[in-house]
DNA sequence: GTTAAAATGTGAGTCATATCACATTTTATT
DNA sequence: AATAAAATGTGATATGACTCACATTTTAAC
């Protein structure tokens, strides 16, 4: 597929490598790009807060976001992290005056593109077939949400540090003989508010699994899971 | 808005009650009204089992379904509580192949309407903006599932048993003068496994709220939520 | 209406994780 | 390279929900 840039991104591909836009015909790409704003953040910035009342649809360029809340007392629940082609923000596009129910962080220098409720009712009543599709994604994260709810109900704190390996091997993680090399986007305390445990205990079971030959630590920002029944078991 | 229905249905409406399809004119409904089968169900049965490979749609006719997931060790996590009107297995329409991520079991008699993948393909083809309307209803969902797995993250029991007042509240509660009148469709260890608590703890936590004036308690099925801020504030 | 089964309430004890405090290591900044 | 700041590791302790056991109440079945 040719790669196709909106105004602002110049050089880089932007919507050929989001899924919801890639059957469209050259012709149709071009003209959404054009419609496409363009921003940047870096590490640690917040694109959108939990109750902004925004309705744009965000589309990450390069780089990893992380959608989060954040309770009353401060204590963070981490509900996905977000990779290049990934969107978020299409409820908002049907719920024009509902609050975000999360906040997105940057993890990394990111470049994001933007589409306003205006610009994607256009698409989707011109290009009906990209609803499918983001239904398509919309329901595979319904998948995913579902998923770490029955996680975080589990008693068993094993099983929810397995858990979350398993969810960054499967996005973040390279399989070579048997072994998955995993590059954290994320620290320990994050994987600690993904799993729903402290950072203590999550230090503590990581140590534990290692103890065991389960995974292999290099630095705090490489993991390697050495024996694959580990993730397979769960 | 006329009531049509289903070949099966005889004299129930049954199309013309789900928000997915009442935008339609009446020969559309009517076309669709012809492919829907149809089911029942008694209270306690199994609709569909979490790992079974299915492909159709369930509109909930009249009767109350819990969507659920037991892990390995039995425990439950109730994920929603669907009534009249509403669908599920709409991700098994995309991903034909993927195994049900929960289960569903009837909490009442229930009257079930189907469609098949291949009918729904059709229907979603020929009417591109249902997928839009089911676009906004797995939105919906996953705002839901979110927001349920940060309840559950909770290291605060009494707002876990709050967040499931409140959630049953706002679909079953009866509200006259600032008070809510709540008739359960579920049992206290069913409150429990959406809470993500024991039977025991809901036991307690209840009577707690109860001796404090938050609610009253007529028998098991029906809860009164006195202080309207109770909920408010969570 | 009687009986059985299911659901609920409740006390006592255990135990795993949250919490707190602080040492240590790693990363970022100048 | 030096320094500050952030992230991580780790021991000791407390606490509160889970577990277990069983009484009691409610619901279902006959």
């Amino acid at each position: 597929m040719q790669n196709i840039s909106c105004v602002n991104c110049k050089n880089n591909m932007c919507i050929s490598k989001v899924a919801v836009f890639n059957s469209l015909e050259y012709a149709n790409m071009l003209e959404i790009a054009k419609m496409i704003g363009h921003r940047e953040y870096k590490k640690g910035e917040f694109l959108c807060h939990e109750g902004d009342r925004l309705s744009m649809l965000f589309i990450v360029n390069s780089g990893k976001v992380k959608l989060t809340k954040f309770n009353k007392e401060g204590k963070e629940q981490i509900l996905n992290i977000i990779s290049d082609g990934d969107i978020f923000g299409e409820y908002h596009l049907f719920m024009e005056f509902e609050p975000y129910n999360f906040s997105a962080v940057a993890l990394s220098n990111l470049k994001i593109c933007t589409l306003t409720k205006q610009d994607m009712d256009y698409i989707l009543q011109k290009h009906p077939n990209i609803s499918y599709k983001v239904l398509k994604e919309v329901s595979k994260k319904l998948v995913d949400a579902e998923n770490l709810a029955q996680n975080l109900s589990t008693i068993n704190t094993d099983n929810k540090v397995i858990y979350v390996l398993k969810e960054l091997a499967q996005k973040y993680g390279e399989e070579k003989n048997n072994q998955v090399r995993l590059e954290l986007p994320i620290t320990r305390e994050e994987m600690a508010n993904y799993a729903g445990v402290t950072r203590e205990t999550m230090s503590r079971k990581l140590k534990a699994l290692e103890n065991l030959g389960g995974i292999e630590t290099i630095g705090n920002k490489i993991i390697i899971i050495k024996d694959n029944r580990l993730l397979e078991d769960y």
